[in-house]
DNA sequence: GTCATTTAGTTGAGTGTTCAACTTCTTTCG
DNA sequence: CGAAAGAAGTTGAACACTCAACTAAATGAC
C-alpha cells in the first residue's frame, strides 16, 4: 500500500523496508509450516507440542509446572492444560502433584515421550539446518539471532 | 538437548546455532502474537485476515481468485473459503464470478473493507516499526530479509 | 483465626483450521 | 464428439485454540 504515505502521523515504511518485512513474513511462514509438516508426518507431533517436550526434557526431573511451561512457550494456561491432556492420552507425558504447592501440577516427560523426542529432535534439527542454516551466510544468521533476541527482550518487557 | 550430539548421522547444531535458532523462534512468536493482538484489539481482524485484505487491495479491481489468494498467503483452499465466508458476513469482502472460468470465484474487497484496511495498515506498520525495525541495526535487518528471502525461494521450489 | 484477594489449574462453549469427500466445470485425448 | 482425468471451490465433521467462568489452594489483612 505504497500510495498511502501522506497525511498520517504514522511512520510509514520505505519501499526497501516493506520488501524486507514481506520476506520475513513469507519466510517464517513457509519455514514454520515445513517444519510442522515434517514433524507431523514423521512423529505425529505439532511444532508447539514438540517445543513443550523439549522444555520438559531439559528440566530437572524432566518435570515442569504448568504455569512455567506456559510462560516458556508463550501459550495460555488453558492451552497448556489442553495440550498436556492430549500428550497424556498418547502417553508421552503424565501429570504429577507439585510437592510444595497444593495447587501445583507438573507435567512430566515419560520414557516413551523421551524416546519420541529423541527421534523428533533429529528431524527438527535436520530441517532447521537444511531449510535455514545451510541457506544463510553465517554472519547473516547471527544478525537474525541478534535482531530477534532484541525483539524478545523488548516485547517481554512490554508484557502487554 | 546438547548431550545428544554423538553417534548420529544428523548434522547437529553448534551451541551458538542453537542459541540463535531459539532467539529466532522466540522472537517470531512474540512478535507475531503482539501484532495479532494489536490487530484484533483495534480492528477486529486476525493477522491472516489482514494479510488477505492487503493482497486484495493490491490487485487490479481489488479482486483475486480464491486459489491465487490461497497461494499468495500460503493457506489451504478450504481455509480461504471459510475465511472469505467470514469476511463476507462482516461486509469487508464479497464474492464475484470469475469471467473466464466457470468454476472460478473471486474475492473482492468492498469499500468498507478498504476503509478498515486503511486504518488497520497504520496499526500494523506502526507495530512492525516499533517492535522490529526500531530495535534492529539497519544492516542486521537487511540480513534478516536476505536470509528469509532465500528460505522462501528454497522452500517454494521444494513445493512439498 | 477468618474473610477477602490472588494465583494455579481446569472446564466447556464458541470460533477457527484441517482433512477428506463431494460437486461442478475444464481439459485432454481417443 | 464423449468419456476420463484434473482443477476450482465448497462442505461438514473432527480437531485445536480462545475466552470467560469456575474450583481449590495460598496469601494477606485485620
Amino acid at each position: 500500500m505504497s500510495h498511502m504515505d501522506t497525511k498520517t502521523e504514522t511512520p510509514w515504511l520505505t519501499t526497501e523496508q516493506q520488501k524486507l518485512w514481506r520476506s520475513f513474513l513469507g519466510g517464517t511462514t513457509v519455514l514454520m509450516d515445513q517444519l510442522d509438516r515434517d514433524m507431523r508426518a514423521k512423529h505425529g507431533l505439532s511444532m508447539p507440542e514438540y517445543e513443550i517436550l523439549v522444555r520438559l526434557s531439559e528440566a530437572p526431573g524432566r518435570s515442569v509446572r504448568m504455569a512455567e511451561l506456559a510462560a516458556a512457550v508463550a501459550h495460555s494456561r488453558s492451552r497448556i492444560t489442553h495440550t498436556i491432556s492430549r500428550l497424556e492420552r498418547t502417553g508421552l507425558v503424565l501429570r504429577g502433584q507439585c510437592s510444595d504447592d497444593g495447587r501445583g501440577v507438573s507435567a512430566v516427560l515419560t520414557d516413551e515421550g523421551f524416546a519420541v523426542l529423541e527421534s523428533a529432535a533429529h528431524t527438527h534439527v535436520q530441517g532447521v539446518h537444511d531449510y535455514l542454516i545451510a541457506n544463510a551466510d553465517p554472519e547473516d544468521f547471527k544478525a537474525v539471532g541478534r535482531v530477534m533476541q532484541t525483539v524478545v527482550e523488548v516485547l517481554e518487557g512490554k508484557r502487554f
